[in-house]
RNA sequence: GGGCGCGUAGCUCAGUGGUAGAGCACACCCUUCACACGGGUGGGGUCGUAGGUUCGAACCCUACCGCGCCCACCA
């Protein structure tokens, strides 16, 4: 490996070093004594494949833990996936529907062995493409949130919540979906405008006295009507108000009552009322002493119209959809005369987001979780500041969210999941145990029946934090990485996951389940769209991982994460990155052509002689306090920002064109040191290449001791040396006005000029005499002269208290040169005017902070003197 | 209806009370012995609009305009 290949491809050594640290435990090495430092990642679906969004996710946490595993802590990534409950039944009921199967005709355990081996075989594809990626997690005690441990925890915490009072079976209108035949969660509800019809309907009263008018969106609903409401203070109504109604098309007899939710000002001010298919209808319902279990029901599972318990729904409205079902109501009430108007309006309509399918609110029996109570001390939490949220704007959504929680509907009719453990007596008495033994000698002996349905799948994900970690075992693990350092997730699952995971992990471990919560935005398009199949704008990571390579990738997605906002995602930052590491690349094979190699020291070499070396190893001090700070801050552009900048602008820019030519001993063992410490910095945000080439420095027969991702994160001793950070910038500045100066001036690259130095100073007479071979080398200078230029001609240029003049008869073009001056004078000349006029002004100088006017007496003297010099050479053209 | 965020160079975005930065793109030059996935140089912004606070505002405050997102049962 002592030669490096011409060539960066990423490909070959990926798969290599990636290989090489999983099959070593290195991810996760032995450090019983270390600090430890905890994240977990959020398990994705079982059978899902990696996107764009995994990818920032999976980018940032692997930064974090590469930079706490090098700082030696005892660095724990958590990794598993999750199962998923609709989604993955989704996926295969969908595929044993080509084989004419359904579920049902498979029957619950046949199916669900099915599932299972769905998930055995194509379960690993999202596990192999974290893996591309980079993540260094704990893979070797990856978990599965139905693993057998995992289960017994999510039975547990069941139990623990009934028998504390916040988990209850309640019957109540529930969010249901008709398509998957399922109650979801309101978060799993989507609520989209639809174009829709606003019908205003015609009810008779009862004792044939006339009629009172409601207004609907929904007709099809009044088959179950129950009552009509009016406002109590509303005139037109309140003698009304205790009359019965005759309904249209059943007949029923209901009654007007009043209630604060009839608006007067909607409408008619008189709304029908539907308790079992609307949820302001069930509220107005239960006000009006109407229980839950009387309430009447028109839908099936499918929401296809069935008979009311009171069987007064006319048989030709029987097994319509929802759709058929308005159609023909509005039809029966149009021959009837009993449609008053009709206007269109837009509808905002609950929609399933898995399913797509409109909610149909359904009266249900389900599992409850007292979300209140439980959101009590996770709001607190973040109040007292036992859990910071970056960015910090996301609290507020937090504290509202979580003040306003509604009862959390746990229970799915589904098979794939944590059934749940409840066992039913004949008479419908319930049983809540861990076991079924349990129940059965809770219930005495009497045949049980356990609880059909399986639990929401954020139910066992919340407890991710602890669960993963051994409990309700009190292992070693447990006591050492909980509460977890940080989380990191979207912001899209923040209510979702986190919110719950906080909830739960403060009921069961109680404390907070991470000190950190770190919200992420969306990776949306180039163009700020987001990013879906059907759009076909959706970028596939691994494709970029191909093409660029996976450092490059994981670099760009650091790079413009910036505290949270949307990542519009280029694929020309990706291909800039892969640049960067092709650079780098070829810095490494430029030292080695000339000898440089590994470091021998971890630390900093102690004062060399050479202020470029000097200088250089202060440069990395700095940019080691910036990287430190960005990590500490969580800016992963500013990461990326100081890293790159170091290498390019500094590191191969400057540093090795300065040292090209004059490969000392001292040289040499700093540049080995520098670029140790560039590899070791940059390990967390591109681990492969630095892997690759922290293994291919060495010179031949020699070996590095241990790999990079285990190396130690950079704690250099040396500081900042002013006097040659001040030479080299002073270099710097000298040469890239001769640069300017002669490109402006058209002069031909290939030609070397005389430099004259006039003014100068000892100090710069010094570093001229100290740099000249690196001047005239990057200066393309012939000879340099401390004495002013005698003749006519000359280009100038100002750096500090010295002209320098550059003579170019017969080449240089006077007009143009003098353009150029006065350019620079001039530029010069109002900066100094702008800070004199703010220098006079004595309410500057009496009430601006004393170091601002310090500092604008010293930039407007040198802004003076280098306005003067300009002058000076602008005069001297004549 | 409530809440949040954004509007800075052609594009994507940093920035923050003291006279605007990066990357890409663009223009010109360079086959200089690490790298053309490169090197050098350069052009380009009245920091959405209007007020206010301040010695000083792109940065703080107010209003407005435009864009996006989240939450909410208006029939």
């Amino acid at each position: 490996m002592s030669e490096l290949s011409k060539t960066f491809e990423p490909r070959e050594i990926e798969d290599r070093w990636y290989g090489h640290w999983e099959s070593e435990g290195l991810f996760r090495p032995h450090r019983p004594d270390a600090q430890p430092w905890t994240i977990v990642m959020p398990p994705p679906n079982v059978t899902g494949s990696l996107h764009i969004g995994h990818a920032l996710d999976i980018t940032l946490q692997d930064v974090l833990v590469r930079r706490e595993r090098m700082r030696g802590k005892d660095a724990l990534w958590v990794v598993g996936t999750d199962h998923a409950g609709i989604a993955t039944q989704m996926v295969v009921e969908r595929t044993i529907a080509g084989q004419g199967l359904t579920r049902q005709k498979l029957g619950r355990d046949a199916f669900l062995e099915i599932v299972w081996d769905w998930k055995n075989t194509s379960g690993g594809m999202i596990t192999r493409q974290l893996r591309r990626l980079g993540a260094s997690c704990d893979w070797a005690h990856e978990r599965f949130t139905m693993d057998e441990g995992f289960s017994r925890a999510v039975t547990k915490v069941f139990v623990e919540l009934y028998r504390r009072g916040l988990l209850y079976r309640d019957k109540r209108l529930v969010n249901w979906d008709p398509k998957f035949q399922t109650a979801i969660s309101d978060l799993e509800v989507e609520t989209k405008d639809l174009q829709g019809r606003f019908w205003t309907l015609s009810y008779p009263l009862a004792d044939n006295s006339g009629a009172i008018q409601v207004a609907t969106t929904r007709p099809e609903t009044m088959l179950a009507d129950m009552a009509v409401a009016v406002h109590q203070d509303d005139d037109r109504y309140k003698a009304l108000i205790g009359k019965q109604i005759r309904h249209p098309l059943t007949g029923r007899l209901i009654p007007i009552i009043a209630d604060e939710h009839a608006d007067p000002e909607l409408g008619s001010g008189a709304v029908k009322i539907t308790p079992g298919h609307d949820f302001n209808d069930y509220e107005v319902g239960r006000r009006a002493g109407i229980r839950p279990a009387d309430m009447l029901n028109m839908f099936d599972a499918q929401a296809f119209v069935v008979q009311t318990r009171d069987g007064l729904i006319p048989s030709e409205f029987l097994g319509l959809s929802r759709e058929e079902a308005r159609k023909a109501v509005v039809a029966r009430l149009e021959d009837e005369g009993s449609l008053v108007g009709v206007e269109d309006r837009v509808i905002p309509t609950p929609f399933g987001d898995r399913s797509g399918a409109i909610i149909e609110p359904w009266l249900t029996d389900q599992w409850y979780v007292d979300a209140a109570k439980l959101a009590l001390p996770a709001l607190q939490a973040v109040k007292k500041g036992n859990i910071k949220i970056v960015p910090e704007t996301w609290t507020k959504t937090w504290f509202n969210w979580l003040e306003n929680i509604q009862p959390w509907c746990v229970s799915r009719q589904l098979w794939w999941g944590h059934r749940i453990p409840a066992w039913y007596a004949e008479d419908g008495h319930v049983f809540v145990a861990e076991t079924e033994e349990e129940a059965k000698d809770q219930a005495g002996g009497r045949p049980l029946r356990q609880d059909e349905d399986v639990l929401d799948t954020w139910f066992s994900s919340a407890l991710w934090p602890f669960a993963t970690l051994g409990w309700p075992g009190e292992t070693d693990d447990l006591r050492r990485h909980y509460p977890n350092d940080v989380l990191i997730s979207g912001f899209d699952i923040l209510f979702f996951w986190d919110a719950r995971m906080a909830m739960q992990g403060i009921e069961f471990m109680g404390e907070v389940p991470w000190r950190t919560l770190y919200l992420h935005g969306l990776v949306r398009d180039a163009h700020g769209q987001k990013m879906s199949k059907s759009k076909g704008n959706t970028v596939d990571p691994l494709v970029l991982v191909d093409q660029y390579g996976a450092d490059a990738l994981r670099f760009t997605l650091a790079a413009m994460e910036s505290q949270g906002r949307d990542i519009k995602l280029d694929e020309k930052r990706v291909e800039g990155y892969r640049n960067f590491a092709t650079k780098l690349w070829n810095a490494a094979r430029f030292l080695k052509m000339n000898g440089i190699g590994a470091s021998d020291s971890i630390a900093a070499p102690t004062a060399p002689e050479l202020a470029v070396n000097r200088w250089i190893i202060g440069e990395v001090v700095d940019t080691l306090e910036k990287l430190n700070r960005a990590f500490d801050e969580l800016r992963y552009d500013e990461m990326a920002d100081a890293i790159y900048h170091f290498v390019w602008g500094t590191f191969c820019d400057w540093y090795v064109e300065l040292i090209k030519g004059a490969f000392d001993e001292e040289t040499k063992r700093v540049a080995a040191w520098v670029f140790d410490q560039i590899l070791v910095m940059l390990h967390p945000l591109m681990p492969f290449i630095t892997e690759e080439l922290w293994h291919s420095m060495p010179s031949d027969g020699n070996k590095r001791d241990s790999d990079i991702v285990v190396a130690k994160w950079p704690e250099p001793k040396a500081e900042v040396d002013a006097e040659a950070k001040a030479e080299l910038d002073w270099l710097i500045r000298l040469v890239s006005e001769v640069r300017s100066a002669r490109t402006e001036l058209n002069v031909p690259p290939s030609a070397k000029l005389n430099l004259f130095a006039a003014d100068a100073s000892d100090e710069t007479a010094g570093r001229l005499d100290r740099n000249h071979a690196t001047l005239s080398r990057l200066a393309r200078l012939e000879s340099i002269q401390l004495s002013s230029f005698p003749g006519q001609g000359a280009a100038q240029v100002v750096v500090d208290e010295a002209t320098f003049a550059l003579p170019l008869e017969g080449v240089i073009d006077v007009g143009a040169e003098k353009a150029r001056l006065d350019r620079a004078a001039a530029a010069a000349e109002k900066e100094r005017d702008s800070l004199a006029q703010r220098l006079s002004n004595p309410n500057f100088t009496e009430r601006a902070k004393p170091e601002a006017v310090e500092k604008a007496r010293l930039d407007h003297e040198a802004k003076s003197a280098e306005a003067e010099r300009l002058r000076a050479a602008l005069e001297r053209l004549g």
